[in-house]
Parts: structure tokens; sequence; C-alpha cells
DNA sequence: TTTATATATGCGATTTTTCACATATGTGAA
DNA sequence: TTCACATATGTGAAAAATCGCATATATAAA
């Protein structure tokens, strides 16, 4: 079961999950709070779209303890991978806010 | 104006675009009439499809007496270029049969 | 000017996506 | 067990995207 390149794109179509993708491409990985306060949305709204990536095999959830981190899946295809960088590399500032404001959060720990 | 990331990726979010888009960066341009003979869907939903490319400055057209040829836009980002070479490249499987359809369809003219 | 062909668009209906809000589940500490 | 905190999901409403079908526009030939 390949990822489907309109599916993909299906789940790069949105704000929210392309800037949680983008981030991810950054910092490796970070977990549901991060993202809250990075985004600035609330809880559910953030979990539901890393739910979305989550089930599409764009993300990969890890649970430690009662904190879930979310990770860019092993078994992402390289040329998903690809693109993600390209995206990350050229649009720095579509997202650059929110990447300092995960970065502060992860400094504060959960 | 430079193009927005979310707004690329809701343009490739779609069957229709999404080939298209990757047909042309095949085959350099073509014209309505040839998406409609590869896509095998109506002229009136062809149509929308690549207006709204144009509108994004995905695609430019090009009036040639009685036809419309697109091809990618010339001031397309170079990362919006790499990623669509990038999805075509590791997604033949997706597109070959409209590729091989759209190519017929421009050997027999228009 | 009339006709034929190619393409574009107006518009209401349908489908899909996203949202808001409540609530459920999971975990660890008290 | 009870409580507090972190995360996930059920569900109906709202918004956005897509479709179907009719029709408009553009061009060239007759």
């Amino acid at each position: 079961m390949p990822l489907n390149p309109c599916k993909f794109y299906k789940c790069l179509a949105d704000d929210t999950r392309l800037k949680a993708i983008l981030l991810i491409s950054q910092v490796g990985e970070a977990c549901v709070c991060h993202f809250v306060d990075a985004l600035k949305l609330d809880q559910p709204k953030i979990s539901r779209h890393l739910a979305e990536l989550r089930k599409c095999n764009i993300l990969k959830d890890e649970r430690r303890g009662k904190w879930v981190y979310y990770q860019l899946h092993p078994q992402l295809p390289q040329w998903a991978i690809a693109v993600i960088q390209e995206t990350a590399k050229s649009n720095a500032d579509y997202f650059d806010d929110t990447l300092i404001l995960i970065q502060a959060s992860m400094n504060q720990g959960c």
C-alpha cells in the first residue's frame, strides 16, 4: 500500500497539517502540547489533524507516559521526504514564527 | 505575490489537477482537447480545473487559433518545479496510463 | 453573416472537509 | 481508588470543494 500522491497532497493541503509536517521536519519530533503552543489552536483540533496524518502513514506516534510524540513515519517514501524538505527549505517565512514558538515550547518541557 | 505553499498543495490535492500538472511536466505543453482525451472527462470539468491552476499561476495558457495550450507557468518557483518533478519521477504508475493517452492524442493533432 | 468547433463560465445541487463542543480514554500521582 | 493532566474521538453544523448541466464566448471556415 504505497502512498498515493493525491492523498499525500490532500494531507498537505491544510495550514495546520502542513505546518505540523514542516515543523516536525525541522525539530525531529514533538508532542501534541508543543503543536498546541506553536500553532495556537485548541487541543482537539490539533489531535484531529495529527490523527489524519497518522492514518495516512505520514506521521508515526509514540506514547511516553502521559505524552504522545509525533515524528515523520519511518516508512515514508523518499520522494515524499524530498517534497517536504524542499518545501521547508524554500518557505521559511511560511512557518518560521511557529518554528520559534515550538522550539521555545520544547525548551520548557511538556 | 509568491506562491503560498498551502495554496499550492490545495491545487495538487485533486486527481484531475495533479494528473494534468504531471502530464504537462512530461510533455511540455498540451491543449484542452488532449486533456479531455487523456483523462476521459468532459470538457467543462477539464476547463474548470485548468482555470483554477491558471488563476493560481501554476499554469500559463496561450491561445493559438481555436485551441488553448497550457504549460507550467514560467514564473513558477523552483521549489514547486522540484516538487512536481520529484512526484512525476517517483509515481509513474499513478499517471502512466494517461501519459500514453495524451501522447497518442497529441500525435493525432487537435 | 452563418455555421461549426474549441474552450470557458454561471449556477444550483451534491459531496467532502473542517469546525465546535462535549465527552471518552489513557496515564501517573496522591 | 480518586484525581489531575494529556490526548483522542463522537457527532451534528458550517464551510468549502466539486459536480452537472446549460449556456456563453472565441475563432475560423463556408
